[in-house]
DNA sequence: CAGTGAGCGAGCTTCCGCTTGACTT
């Protein structure tokens, strides 16, 4: 049945099985290991017969996962095992070391590349005299040439780096994450990536909650006069200066009634606009969210499927250097495509802070290719990083400003207005990076050419009240710019990170809806001013993300008695500490020590010291029963509770909803949460209850449950509309069932919310067009059921994966 | 597919960073 599946899985698997195993019929005497297969793929090409190619998957061992795997009585001695899904892997190179007469471990020129390979030397039992460490940051023949012909021996130092990195990881994470088991919940975890992460969002928040607008009126004009042409035409400028209170900027129009309007001065100045750095994977994904609206893990799937499939470089780089061979053959292109005059090749410099510099940006493989075959995703992220990588090597954007300065008689503020004109696009002909706020869309464009001195005459004058914009929430992809600035985190782990706080449910990715925000208008015109309110919408906000309950407790708790690890700074210092290991200067046993004597009697202290962490909040007294209203995480989520467990009246429950938050709900609303589930009346001699439950509002009526449409308040709902709702759905229920097939009615014939289908053992199949689903029989439904093998299957998800379980292993 | 907020208290959960994996709740 699911035979469909098998051909994709067995060319993957396949490909994959060919590099990786042992050519046993004609003995290469070299033997090279990376990390990638694709790569693996790509270097054999250019090495020869002489050589073969293998790849490790990345790491082949880990820390063991029962316990923390570090042996604390034995100076911190790592308690390193073969990953499970390495077994195989790291038996197959096992055997190919052994026809081999030389080993080239080629694992990428960083601190984890260098642990690869020295874990791969442990493992695999490696002799000095015939091993040699080979790096190369780009895949060109003569780079890799190059890499063989100057071998170096494995640098213990960066090795030791990384196992203080790994070691410091486990301790925080295996260490913080039980204190919340006691103090909070069961399940939840905290580490220095993602705890500092949530604190981001946390924060942000509470920036949004306490921020107070001001406003200030905003005056702009529309002039009319006559250009150098004697023609009539209009001119839009604003004033400099802004109005704190209404009545000044009332005088101000006051006075422009009588003024006299002057352009005072005409000056251009050229500027220039340079292109942005090729991608790296963080500007990957900021970019392909803001262009293509792509979450973060879909720009890593799709990318990694370029990758694969040859078309682009590797997709997790913190690096902007193109190899001399790419910026070449950017220059051929852009010289073919636009002349010699549009090329302006650079070398970029990385200022992130900590990156590691393995590999090149991300660009196409072959830039003579401007589009690739594949799916739509795949064409339009590939084109978002061909028109990068080219316009990364074009010539600055030549732009002119010109600005209009216009004096006004009685006033010290003149009126300016400005213009852009595109002396010679440049870059611009392929690509503009785009920024986050697009509300500033007041697209500047060319001036109509006039004269100093000229007299204007106003058409109409208008102060608007402007509010200043609350902080904004991040995104996915603002957050991993955040992270990136902070040196928390790494190409790799930027998307699990996303998903890891968001499946612990300490953020959530939600929008919020418009509101509406009243703002004063004043209009001259025909020296007359009006005055009026109008309103405008404001804080909407699309796929951000926004802190839990939970979240908020879990971040503010580790903040209160981990400030250190909390803090923004803890990776870039710890990294300080870690370049220090590198340089030989200091050994990571000692560092770690260090840093474990002095945080774990902390941790301990918590444990020991620290009340359990339900984020109560007592909002006051219910003015009915005359009991504590509070509100406070319990088992299934945020409640708020009439009355406290200590008196001898149990207390009343009930829960948060959805877009309400312990944080910052009110008494009021609380207390409306109170008001359901409400008694409707009898109908059919039985009450009816409405209430919200975990999918929305609803009737109860004679054990049945009957959703309120959106449209229906649960609060307002009247007796009539609850039984003109359960008598529709009973008419709906009616109608369902078509027919019923085969002997013992094992297939279904149904009419759902998409038209008719059928189903059989759970499992829906689709009704094709041009069949009438009345004249379905039992026969012809177990030919579609053959035709539809994958119904009923789920797509596959890489997301929630790579974030939370991979124990495989576990049964 | 719908309202819970807890009792004997077993035995479990968890990190970050490399890589790609592959038959279901």
């Amino acid at each position: 049945m699911k035979i469909w599946f098998v051909p994709f899985y067995f060319c993957y698997f396949a490909a994959n099985f060919r590099i990786n195993s042992p050519k046993t019929l004609n003995m290469s005497k070299n033997l090279v290991i990376v990390e990638s297969p694709a790569k693996a793929k790509t270097i054999e090409k250019f090495l020869g017969k002489e050589y073969q190619v293998m790849s490790s998957f990345g790491h082949i061992r880990d820390l063991a996962e029962k316990g923390i795997g570090i042996d604390f009585e034995n100076n911190y001695k790592p308690d390193y095992i073969v990953s499970t899904d390495k077994k195989k892997v790291v038996s197959e190179l096992k055997k190919a070391t052994k026809l081999a007469e030389t080993i080239w471990l080629a694992s990428d020129e960083d601190r984890e590349g260098e642990a690869i390979a020295w874990h791969l030397y442990d493992e695999l039992k490696l002799k000095p005299e015939n091993t040699k460490r080979i790096v190369f940051h780009e895949i060109t023949k003569d780079a890799i040439l190059n890499a063989i012909e100057n071998p170096r021996s494995i640098d213990i130092h960066l090795v030791d780096a990384q196992q203080a990195r790994r070691v410091l990881d486990r301790i925080v994470g295996f260490e913080l994450s039980p204190v919340l088991w006691r103090k909070v919940k069961p399940s939840l975890s905290a580490g220095r990536v993602q705890s500092v992460a949530v604190r981001l969002i946390v924060e942000r928040e509470r920036d949004i909650n306490q921020f107070v607008a001001e406003s200030a009126y905003k005056v702009t004009a529309t002039f009319k006069t006559n250009d150098a042409n004697g023609q009539p035409v209009e001119l839009k400028a604003d004033l400099q200066q802004r109005f704190a209170e209404k009545q000044e900027a009332m005088a101000f129009l006051e006075k422009c009634k009588k003024a006299a309007f002057t352009i005072e001065s005409i000056s251009t100045k050229p500027t220039k606009k340079s292109p942005a750095p090729p991608f790296t994977t963080s500007t990957l994904q900021q970019e392909a969210a803001r262009k293509l609206g792509f979450s973060v893990a879909q720009t890593m799937m799709v990318a990694q499927r370029l990758y694969e499939s040859g078309n682009i470089t590797y997709m997790r780089t913190d690096s902007v250097n193109l190899s001399s061979l790419a910026i070449n053959t950017c220059k051929a292109e852009i010289i073919s495509m636009a002349g010699q005059k549009y090329v302006h090749t650079r070398k970029f410099n990385t200022k992130t802070k900590g990156a590691q510099e393995a590999h090149e940006a991300i660009r196409p493989t072959y830039m003579n290719a401007h589009t690739i075959e594949g799916t739509n995703q795949e064409k339009k992220l590939y084109e978002l990083i061909w028109k990068r990588t080219i316009a990364s090597q074009m010539s600055d954007a030549e732009l002119e400003k010109t600005t209009i300065n216009i004096s006004v008689s009685g006033s010290e503020y003149p009126f300016i207005a400005s213009g852009e004109v595109i002396v010679f696009d440049g870059f611009l002909k392929v690509y503009l990076e785009s920024t986050d706020e697009e509300n500033d869309a007041e697209s500047e464009s060319l001036l109509p050419s006039l004269r100093e001195n000229e007299k204007l005459t106003y058409i109409e004058i208008a102060a608007q009240q402007r509010f200043t914009q609350k902080p904004a929430r991040y995104s996915e992809a603002s957050l991993v710019r955040k992270l990136e600035e902070l040196g928390i985190g790494r190409p790799s782990t930027y998307a699990p990170t996303i998903s890891t706080i968001q499946n612990r449910t300490y953020v959530e990715k939600g929008d919020r809806q418009p509101e509406k925000r009243d703002f004063s208008y004043l209009k001259l015109k025909n020296d007359k001013i009006s005055d009026s309110i109008k309103s405008e919408n404001t804080g909407a906000e699309k796929s951000k993300l926004f802190p839990s309950d939970i979240g908020i407790v879990v971040s503010d708790f580790l903040t209160e008695y981990f400030p250190d690890i909390l803090n923004y700074n803890f990776t870039a210092d710890v990294e300080k500490e870690f370049d220090l290991i590198a340089d030989g200067k200091i050994k990571w046993t000692k560092s770690i020590d260090k840093f474990y004597k002095k945080f774990h009697p902390i941790v301990e202290d918590t444990l020991k010291n620290s009340e359990r962490q339900s984020g109560e909040r007592i909002l006051g007294t219910d003015p009915v029963s005359g009991r504590q209203l509070s509100v406070k995480i319990g088992k299934f989520g945020p409640l708020a509770q009439i009355g406290t467990s200590e008196e001898e009246e149990k207390p009343v429950f009930a829960s948060l909803r959805k877009d309400q938050s312990i944080e910052n709900i009110t008494m009021e609303e609380a207390l409306e949460l109170f008001k359901l589930p409400r008694q409707l009346g009898e109908f059919e001699g039985k009450v009816m209850t409405v209430a919200i439950g975990r999918f929305g509002p609803y009737i109860r009526h004679d054990a049945s449950f009957y959703s309120l449409p959106k449209t229906d308040d649960p609060m307002e709902i009247s007796m009539e509309r609850a039984v003109e709702i359960i008598e529709n759905k009973r008419e709906e229920e009616k109608n369902r069932v078509i027919s019923i097939l085969g002997e013992n009615g094992e297939i279904q014939v149904l009419n759902g919310r998409y038209g008719a289908y059928f189903t059989c053992n759970k499992i829906n199949y689709k009704i094709p067009k041009g069949i009438e689903a009345t004249d379905l029989t039992f026969e012809k439904c177990t030919q579609l059921m053959a035709a539809q093998p994958d119904a009923g299957i789920k797509k596959k998800g890489f997301t929630k994966k790579g974030a939370g379980g991979k124990k495989t292993s576990k049964k």
